[in-house]
DNA sequence: GGTTGCCCTGACGTCGGCGTCAAGGATTAC
DNA sequence: GTAATCCTTGACGCCGACGTCAGGGCAACC
């Protein structure tokens, strides 16, 4: 299949499978005119990055799902390399979302000391 | 005090206050000479700023709180404007810990099957 | 043979929040 | 007087993952 379909296909564009290409992780074969050319593994190499992707990995970490794949896995997950891959965005996360509650805790309390009962500042007579 | 020391005095960078003046967020008074001028009042909405930011606001939506500031309102975050951004940015970031919560989830459960445990995919007799 | 619709490469644009020169003027220190 | 340190404006660089032209080729259909 050409790259208009695959991209459909994969609910993409030309454009990101080009990018792809360019990065090196999804290289096509070429026909006689010059036109990419993928087949149904490509697809699935395609759908295993668009998925990672959505998860919030970067490009360079889809990496090693890639080529786990390309190696003849049945899944891109269970190399050793994707494995770690996992690992550490486990703990990225859980990081960030430390971080994300942390920042939640503290604009909810300015948000209430600001918003109805500023306990001592309110009193001032102000109108609003 | 001139640029430099605002910046050392609030923890950044002359850089960076040239931009916020840039982004009409905090416009400085000029001396005979063209430098520019600021007094503690300018470091008092550059701190604020700079909380903000921290918390993970972009600049735009530091902007209520510094024309609170400057309103005259001895917080920042009393002002409508700026409550109505707390709570927006509370609604943002209830929605992002829960999607990095659901990926976590997400990414747990792969590497538990792709781990050790591959409920019925490794009974397939795989030697990894 | 003309129109439509795919494909190609190359290259610049986007977004945010600055960093980092470059080339010069002003002030202060010695 | 001159060196060092501040300041000025202007402009390009960066990062990631593409979007969006521009200018042209190839293919298929009627």
């Amino acid at each position: 299949m050409r790259i208009g379909e695959l991209a459909a296909r994969a609910g993409t564009t030309t454009r990101t499978l080009r990018y792809y290409e360019s990065r090196g992780l999804l290289p096509a074969r070429r026909s006689g005119n010059g036109y990419r050319t993928y087949d149904e593994s490509d697809l699935k190499l395609l759908r295993q990055i668009r998925t990672l992707q959505d998860f919030g990995f970067d490009l360079e970490e889809t990496r090693p799902f890639v080529e786990c794949l390309r190696a003849g896995h049945p899944e891109g997950d269970t190399c050793p390399a994707s494995l770690a891959v996992y690992r550490r965005k486990l703990d990225e996360l859980d990081a960030l979302i430390g971080e994300l509650q942390a920042v939640r805790a503290k604009i909810g309390l300015r948000l209430a000391l600001a918003e109805g009962e500023p306990p001592l500042c309110e009193l001032g007579g102000q109108e609003l």
